[in-house]
RNA sequence: GGGCGUUUAGCUCAGUUGGGAGAGCGCUACCUCGACAAGGUAGAGGUCACUGGUUCGAGCCCAGUAACGCCCACCA
C-alpha cells in the first residue's frame, strides 16, 4: 500500500459516501463496465430491460426500490464474466409530458391551439432536451449499472419506425380497427383514455327518481338515475325479462319527460329487477353498460353532451350549458312538470382519470382500437407453461385471470404529443385510408393529397415493445441477437396489465419469443404512516434527499431490507441499518488492511476458529447467492449484514486480533481473503463502499465491478469447528451475563479453572479470565469454569447469583419433567426429540445438583 | 360484489417440513479495551388480532370472525 492510501485509511475513521460516490461512478462508466459489445447469444449473456421512468419524471421510491434490485441481479451477473447489458431510456409519456408543456404556455398566458401543432410539438422537444435527462442523472446517483451509452426514447427516430411497423402489421392482421365506441373521456386531457388509466373513487351523489309516464295508460316507469342531464338522451326504457310487473308493458312505449321523445320499453337481463323500482332508463350515448344494451337492442345512440363537457346541439334548451349546469336546469324542469318523484343521497363510485384526476365522461367518438383475443392467447400459454415464470405465485393468477377477460383496447388519444397514428385519408376518393409505416407520398388511388389522422397512439402502445425496439428491431442487429429474451423483469404491481402483459403479447407476436423468462412482482413501499407515498398526498419520500444523508449505499441496503411482504412501510431505520453497515465495512476494513502482514489473500487456517470463520464465511455465500438469485433480497442482505457484523466483526476479529497484531502470515492471509470474499458478495447491493475498501486491497488488480463474484467453496465448510467455536462463543456469552450480574468491574480479570472440556482459547481472553491459577475452593460454576476466589468478588452478590441459578434450574427440570411426563409426548414425538428433552433434563439435573 | 395481502416486543419487520418466540431501531446499566461511540458488553420488554378445531405438542395446519391495506368488477 502506498503511504498516501495508508494515511487515507489511518485518517478516515468514517465512511463518507459524499466523498466517494461520484468519483467511483465516473470511474466504471471511464472503465466501461456497463457498455457491452453485441457479442455472443442471449443464454451465455445477461440483459434487462430497465422499465422506462417517464421523461417527465423524478425518481421516486419505487424506481429507487426497482433499481437497487435489478442492478443487484445485473451486476452479480456482471462479476460472474456474463456479458451483461442492463438497457436504460425513458418514456416519452404522452398525457404527462403535453401536461407540463401546456402548463407552462399557460403561466405565458398562451394555449397549445394557439401555438399550432407543429409548434408545440417543437416547444415538447425543447423542454424534453432542457429537463428531459434529469432522471437519467438520478439513476447515476443510485449506483444503477445501466448502459448509459445506450440509452433509448420511445420517440426515437428508429423507435418510431419500430411503432409503425407493429402497427402496420396488427392492422394488416386486423387487429386493429376504427369505430364508433363508447370510451372513457377525460375532460382533463381532452382524450380517450384506456380502461386500465381509468380509477373508481367513491363519491355523494343524489340519486333522482323520475316518472316516465306510458303511453297509452296512466302508468308510470320510476326509474333512478344520479346523472338526470343525460335522460336528454335516452332512447329507451329497460326492464328484465322475468320482472311480472312489467311483463305486459314491454314491447310499449314511454315518453320521455322534456323532451317527449317516445321510447321502446325493452326486456333485457343486464337489468336488476331487486334495484330500485326494477326499471332502467337507457341512455346508449353516456353509459358504458347502457351502450352495450343498446348495441344489442339496434338502439339509437344520441349525444348530449359533447367532448367540451358542454351541452350539445341535441339537448333542444338545455344547449350550450355545462353538464353540471344542465343537471340543475333538467332537475329544475323535471320538478316543474311533476315528474321529479325523489332525490336522496347516494355514494357510489365513479370513474375519474388516473392521468387528470377528472371526473371519465363516457362518450360515443371515433377511435383506434385493437381486438386483443388473438394476442392474448399465447401470451397466456407461456404464462400457464411457465415459460414466463411470475412470482410471486399469487401474481400469475391474477394475470390470467385478466388476460382471460381481456378487452379491445382503446390505442387512440387527442394529444400532439405521442407517436401520430400512421394513418392517412384522402378526402378525394373512395379507397380514402392508407396504413404505411412511413408516410406516403400521395393517394395511390386518385393521386389526390393525403392528410395524416390526428390521433396519436396511446402511451403503452410503445412501451410494450420496449424489450425489442430498443435493441434495435425490426432490423436483425446484433444487439437483437444477442441480447434478446432479456433475463428477466421486476415490475410494479400497478402495471403488470398497462405494460407487462403486453410486452408478453408483442414479444410473443413480433420478435417471436417471450421478451424475459422471469417477472418479479416487487413491494410497494407505503410511507411511514402506512399511507400511499403520493406527491399530491405530501406523502412521498424524495430517495435523492435519503442519499444525501446516508448515502446510496445505504438507501439501496434499507429498501432491499425493508421489502420483504407486497405491502411494507418506508422505514428510516433501514436505511440507517445500511448506512451503520457502510460505515462498519469501512472500519473493519481499516482493521484488517492496516494491520495484515505482506502476504497473499488466501485460506491459512491455522486454529479452530479460521476452520470456523471460512465455514461460515462459505456457507453465507452460497445462501446469500441463493436468495439474490430467487429475488428474496430482503433475507439475502439481512443474512450478509448478520454475518459480516455478528461472525466476522464481534467475534473474528476480536479472536484474532492478538494474532494480527503480532503480524502472523496465516492469519493476515485468511483475513485478506474474507474480506475479498465479502466484499464481491455485497458488492451487487452496495456498489460504492465495497468499490471504493477494495481500491486499498493488496489482490485488487482491477475494478471490484468486474471483479469474480465469490462461488461457495464447499470444501471449507467445517461442521465441527463450527460447534466448537459457537459453543466457545455461548460460554463466552454465559461469563461474561454473568461477570455483569455479580457486579465484578469491566475490566477486572479474575481467576478461574477449568474443570472438564477444554473450551477454545479465546474465551477466558474475551470472558476476562485468568486460568492458570488452581488456588481455593470455586465459588462459582459455569459450564467447565470454575471461578476462584478473589478480592474483586462480592461474597453476597455471588451467592445471590447462585441462588437465581438455581432457581432457574429448578423451573427447567420442572419443564422438561413436565414434557417427558407426558405418556403422549413420549409415545408419539419423534425419538430424536423425545432424546432431545432427556438430554436437557439429566444437563440440568446435573448442573443444579453441582450447585447445591 | 369478487380476489389478494397484512395483523408477532414501544416502532418497523423476520420466524424454514409443527418441537422452548427473533433482528434492527428505541429503552436500562456498564465500558474512551491499539477498526468503528454511527462502537462494544450485558439486560428489560411479547395473551404471536380474536374464536373454535386438528395434534402428545400450534406463531406455523384447518374453519370462522374482526380490523387495516391493495387489485379487479357494468348494478342505474
Amino acid at each position: 500500500m502506498s503511504s498516501a492510501d495508508r494515511e487515507k485509511l489511518e485518517k478516515t475513521t468514517r465512511y463518507a459516501p459524499a466523498e466517494v460516490e461520484n468519483r467511483v461512478f465516473a470511474e466504471w462508466v471511464e472503465g466501461g463496465y456497463f457498455h457491452p459489445a453485441a457479442e455472443g447469444v442471449p443464454a451465455d449473456n445477461f440483459s434487462v430491460a430497465i422499465p422506462p421512468p417517464n421523461v417527465t419524471g423524478a425518481l421516486h421510491m419505487g424506481h429507487a426500490l426497482n433499481g437497487s434490485m435489478q442492478d443487484a441481479l445485473v451486476r452479480m451477473n456482471r462479476m460472474r464474466g456474463r456479458n451483461t447489458l442492463w438497457i436504460l431510456g425513458t418514456d416519452h409519456a404522452g398525457i404527462a409530458t403535453q401536461a407540463v408543456v401546456e402548463k407552462g404556455l399557460r403561466a405565458e398566458g398562451r394555449t397549445r391551439q394557439e401555438l399550432g401543432r407543429e409548434a408545440f410539438v417543437e416547444r415538447v422537444w425543447a423542454w424534453k432536451e432542457e429537463y428531459g435527462s434529469r432522471i437519467v442523472e438520478q439513476y447515476k446517483r443510485l449506483g444503477a449499472s445501466c448502459d448509459y451509452e445506450r440509452e433509448r426514447f420511445t420517440l426515437d427516430g428508429d423507435y418510431v419506425r419500430a411503432v409503425y411497423r407493429v402497427f402496420k402489421r396488427l392492422y394488416d392482421k386486423g387487429y386493429i380497427y376504427r369505430d364508433h365506441y363508447m370510451v372513457n373521456w377525460d375532460p382533463g386531457s381532452h382524450s380517450a383514455i384506456s380502461d386500465l388509466e381509468v380509477e373508481n373513487r367513491e363519491v355523494e351523489d343524489a340519486l333522482y327518481s323520475i316518472d316516465y309516464p306510458v303511453e297509452g295508460s296512466d302508468r308510470v316507469l320510476t326509474v333512478a338515475t344520479v346523472r338526470p342531464e343525460t335522460m336528454l338522451a335516452d332512447t329507451a326504457v329497460a326492464v328484465s325479462p322475468g320482472d311480472e310487473r312489467y311483463a305486459d308493458l314491454v314491447g310499449r312505449h314511454c315518453v320521455l319527460p322534456l323532451v317527449g321523445r317516445r321510447l321502446p320499453i325493452i326486456a333485457d337481463e343486464h337489468v336488476d329487477p331487486e334495484f330500485g323500482t326494477g326499471a332502467l332508463k337507457i341512455t346508449p350515448g353516456h353509459d358504458p353498460n347502457d351502450f352495450e344494451i343498446g348495441r344489442r337492442h339496434g338502439l339509437e345512440e344520441i349525444g348530449v353532451i359533447g367532448p367540451d363537457g358542454r351541452m350539445t346541439e341535441e339537448a333542444g334548451e338545455f344547449a350550450g350549458m355545462t353538464a353540471a349546469a344542465a343537471q340543475d336546469a333538467v332537475v329544475a324542469a323535471l320538478r316543474e312538470e311533476g315528474r321529479l318523484r325523489a332525490e336522496e343521497p347516494y355514494t357510489h363510485s365513479v370513474p375519474f382519470s388516473h392521468r387528470s384526476g377528472e371526473r371519465i365522461e363516457p362518450l360515443i367518438s371515433l377511435q383506434w382500437f385493437c381486438r386483443m383475443d388473438e394476442l392474448a392467447k399465447p401470451a397466456i400459454e407461456v404464462v400457464e407453461r411457465d415459460e414466463v415464470r411470475i412470482a410471486p405465485a399469487q401474481w400469475k393468477r391474477v394475470y390470467l385471470d385478466w388476460m382471460r377477460e381481456i378487452r379491445p383496447w382503446c390505442v387512440s388519444r387527442q394529444l400532439w404529443w405521442g407517436h401520430r397514428i400512421p394513418v392517412w385519408y384522402c378526402d378525394a376518393c373512395e379507397a380514402n385510408l392508407v396504413v404505411a409505416e412511413a408516410a406516403p407520398e400521395r393517394c395511390g388511388s386518385c393521386g389526390g393529397e393525403l392528410r395524416q389522422e390526428e390521433d396519436v397512439l396511446d402511451t403503452w402502445f410503445s412501451s410494450a415493445i420496449w424489450p425489442f425496439a430498443t435493441l434495435g428491431w425490426p432490423d436483425d442487429t446484433p444487439e437483437l441477437r444477442a441480447f434478446y429474451p432479456t433475463s428477466f423483469l421486476t415490475t410494479a404491481r400497478e402495471i403488470l396489465f398497462l405494460w407487462v402483459a403486453r410486452m408478453i403479447m408483442t414479444g410473443i407476436e413480433f420478435a417471436g419469443d417471450v421478451p424475459f423468462r422471469d417477472v418479479y412482482v416487487h413491494s410497494v413501499i407505503q410511507a411511514r404512516d402506512g399511507r400511499r407515498m403520493s406527491k399530491s398526498l405530501g406523502t412521498g419520500i424524495d430517495p435523492l434527499e435519503e442519499i444525501d444523508v446516508y448515502g446510496a449505499d445505504a438507501l439501496r441496503f434499507g429498501l432491499l431490507a425493508m421489502s420483504s411482504t407486497q405491502d411494507v412501510r418506508f422505514s428510516d431505520a433501514k436505511v440507517q441499518q445500511g448506512s451503520d453497515l457502510a460505515n462498519k465495512l469501512w472500519n473493519a476494513s481499516r482493521l484488517i488492511l492496516l494491520n495484515t502482514a505482506a502476504v497473499d489473500s488466501a485460506p491459512r487456517p491455522l486454529h479452530v476458529e479460521d476452520r470456523w470463520i471460512l465455514s461460515r464465511l462459505e456457507r453465507t455465500i452460497a445462501s446469500v447467492t441463493e436468495k439474490l438469485e430467487t429475488y428474496d433480497f430482503a433475507h439475502a442482505v439481512q443474512e450478509a449484514y448478520s454475518f459480516f457484523w455478528r461472525d466476522l466483526c464481534d467475534w473474528y476479529l476480536e479472536i484474532v486480533k492478538p494474532r494480527l497484531y503480532d503480524g502472523e502470515e496465516e492469519v493476515s492471509a485468511t483475513l485478506l481473503w474474507a474480506l475479498e470474499r465479502i466484499l464481491g458478495l455485497l458488492h451487487p447491493t452496495m456498489p460504492f463502499v465495497t468499490e471504493e475498501i477494495w481500491s486499498f486491497h493488496p489482490a485488487r488488480r482491477g475494478h471490484l465491478a468486474v471483479h469474480q463474484f465469490p462461488v461457495a467453496d464447499e470444501s471449507l465448510f467445517d461442521d465441527a469447528a463450527e460447534a466448537d467455536v459457537e459453543g466457545g462463543i455461548g460460554l463466552t456469552q454465559q461469563l461474561r451475563a454473568w461477570r455483569d450480574l455479580v457486579d465484578v468491574p469491566a475490566a477486572s480479570v479474575l481467576a478461574a479453572r477449568i474443570e472438564g472440556v477444554e473450551p477454545p482459547d479465546f474465551v477466558a481472553r474475551l470472558a476476562r479470565f485468568e486460568l492458570d491459577s488452581d488456588a481455593g475452593e470455586p465459588v462459582a460454576s459455569i459450564g467447565p469454569v470454575r471461578v476462584l476466589p478473589s478480592g474483586q468478588l462480592d461474597a453476597a452478590a455471588v451467592a445471590d447469583r447462585l441462588e437465581k441459578r438455581r432457581e432457574e434450574l429448578r423451573a427447567e427440570v420442572e419443564r422438561a419433567e413436565r414434557k417427558l411426563g407426558n405418556e403422549g409426548f413420549v409415545a408419539k414425538a419423534p425419538v430424536e426429540v423425545v432424546e432431545e428433552e432427556r438430554g436437557k433434563l439429566e444437563r440440568y439435573r446435573a448442573e443444579l445438583e453441582e450447585l447445591s
